[in-house]
RNA sequence: GGUCGCGUAGCUCAGCUGGAUAGAGCAUCUGCCUUCUAAGCAGACGGUCAGAGGUUCGAAUCCUCUCGCGAUCACCA
């Protein structure tokens, strides 16, 4: 029993024997530095129960707690506050227990007790990581290791968004103005290399829409008929219908852009236990809405399209296969959480780290799976964090207004070389001992300056300004 | 327009399930260097907790409304 039950046990006895009442609770506090004591004792909401003013009440608690339990060495008593003064043998007698744990801050896992799946970074395959994966990333694996070190068995996973209409349009623009340029040829890091056809899809894309408009076209049809635009579009038919040259073109330039995300997690240092590619997770999920269709957790239109009605949650309708019986985003991630489950079967819940542009969808995620009846669906959490925005506004690849992040890491490197040259406060170390304490320090104020902010709030980065390395 | 989130010192942010005088860092100001670099040390200044009501013995914290900022309301992901 800890002192503070028993603190509370004693003073719910004292009630019965001084004034033969029962306290339902007691709360406590750690007594603020200007005050005498350790641990506060609130006897406001008390009078509710005794009709006395809170100066005799303290004064009678106090010497009560005094009399009976030997850790209590002293009281005082301001207004409403009981302070408690703990005596200093209590206090050994809890360091030397937490030293004798033999993992310090690191708890066993307990036996029989659910892991926790933690999905963070989910990035797509046509352009490198930014400032905004940056703070998803150490979001996501923070949680994760505060789990483990709780003693929670945790799986850190990914899902990695490698199809679709973006990733043909850098195939395309690849294809079209590459010149057969790989990672070894150039020298790009491949998630650089792939980025860089991406926004020039982009720019030759905006260059077809412009003539199309000048030979007289509207602009929103320009847009929708521009040749490059159609031929992606038929690149990801192609790749639908397994096109051996597109899934070729597709499995090589996305080997190029894994490499280059594995440099930048490792030198973040965060990792991962498994990786899922919605590749192989696209067309989940149409089983498990024939099986709601079934329970009746789903509605089907006369088109044929599948809904479901959250009007009874404050919430809409939503649509979870369209009338031709594909599957949209929802469909695909239903069936991916139960994928999980499968996979892991001691899942009990999981953690999705994704900015809070989401929050809606996995608002309705989280009800369909309950719904549905899974058990772990009661366990699912959206860690949602707010966008990192530039002065300018929001980062867009496309345009080439992203925080790089293996430029933004080395730029820390650096400037913590700088500041440490300045200082000369490492001459004794050798040259490869520095280099590993730059980029430990750069990296800290990296991720102090994210971590330290609240999640749910939108970070404004400015480059000028940067890291404070204070 | 509906829904969700945010609004605390000049700036960047803490403030846990309501508790005592709202806290840090930076910036500013005042003292400290003939020897381990002053990007240091010691101190000071700085707040209508967006605004107005309400609940409570007690509100930055809970409730309602208003204002400002952001997100979201697709057979996109």
């Amino acid at each position: 029993m800890d002192l503070q039950h028993t603190l509370e046990h004693t003073i719910k006895e004292a009630f019965l024997s001084l004034y033969q009442v029962n306290l339902p609770g007691v709360e406590f506090q750690a007594t603020r530095k200007d005050f005498e004591g350790d641990v506060t004792v609130v006897t406001f909401p008390m009078l509710r129960y005794v009709k006395m003013n809170p100066e005799q009440l303290g004064q009678d608690l106090g010497t009560y707690l005094v009399a009976h339990i030997p850790e209590v060495a002293d009281f005082n008593v301001v207004k409403g506050f009981l302070n408690l003064v703990i005596s200093e043998g209590f206090y050994l007698d809890f360091f030397k227990s937490i030293l004798n744990q033999a993992h310090f801050g690191h708890r066993e896992i307990a036996p029989g007790t659910k892991a926790v799946m933690v999905e963070y970074a989910s990035p797509n395959t046509n352009k490198p990581l930014h400032l905004g994966h940056i703070r998803n990333v150490l979001l996501g694996y923070s949680v994760a290791e505060i789990l483990k070190a709780s003693g929670t068995k945790v799986y850190k996973t990914q899902i990695i968004n490698d199809r679709g209409i973006h990733i043909c349009k850098s195939m395309l623009a690849w294809k079209k103005f590459g010149h057969g340029e790989t990672p070894e040829i150039t020298g790009i890091k491949g998630d650089k290399l792939v980025g860089n056809y991406y926004v020039k899809f982009d720019q030759e894309y905006k260059k077809e829409v412009a003539s199309l408009v000048e030979q007289g076209m509207l602009e929103s049809e320009a847009k929708k008929q521009a040749p490059l635009l159609l031929e992606a579009q038929l690149m990801l038919q192609q790749w639908e219908n397994g096109d051996e040259e597109v899934v070729q073109l597709w499995k090589m330039m996305n080997s190029w852009v894994y490499a280059g995300f594995e440099v930048t997690y490792k030198n973040i240092g965060v990792d991962f236990d498994s990786y899922y590619y919605e590749s192989d997770t696209y067309l989940l999920g149409k089983d498990v809405v024939a099986r709601g269709l079934e329970m009746g957790v789903f509605y089907k239109k006369e088109d044929g399209s599948v809904w479901i009605d959250l009007t009874d949650e404050g919430l809409d309708e939503k649509i979870v296969l369209r009338s031709d019986g594909t599957a949209v985003y929802m469909t695909q991630d239903i069936g991916t959480a139960i994928q999980r489950v499968k996979d892991f079967p001691d899942i009990g819940g999981m953690v999705y780290t994704v900015g809070n542009e989401q929050d809606y969808h996995f608002k309705v995620l989280f009800l369909i799976l309950k719904k549905l009846g899974y058990q772990w669906a009661e366990n699912l959490f959206h860690l949602s964090y707010g966008m990192v925005d530039l002065p300018s506004g929001k980062m867009k690849s496309r345009e080439g207004t992203v925080v790089d992040a293996d430029d933004l890491i080395s730029e820390m490197t650096q400037t913590a070389a700088r500041i440490s040259e300045e200082l000369g406060k490492l001459d004794g170390y050798t040259k490869a001992e520095k280099q590993e304490l730059y980029s430990t320090i750069g990296l800290g104020a990296l991720k102090y300056y994210i971590l330290k902010v609240d999640p749910k709030k939108r970070i404004l980065f400015s480059p000028e300004e940067s890291v404070d390395f204070q």
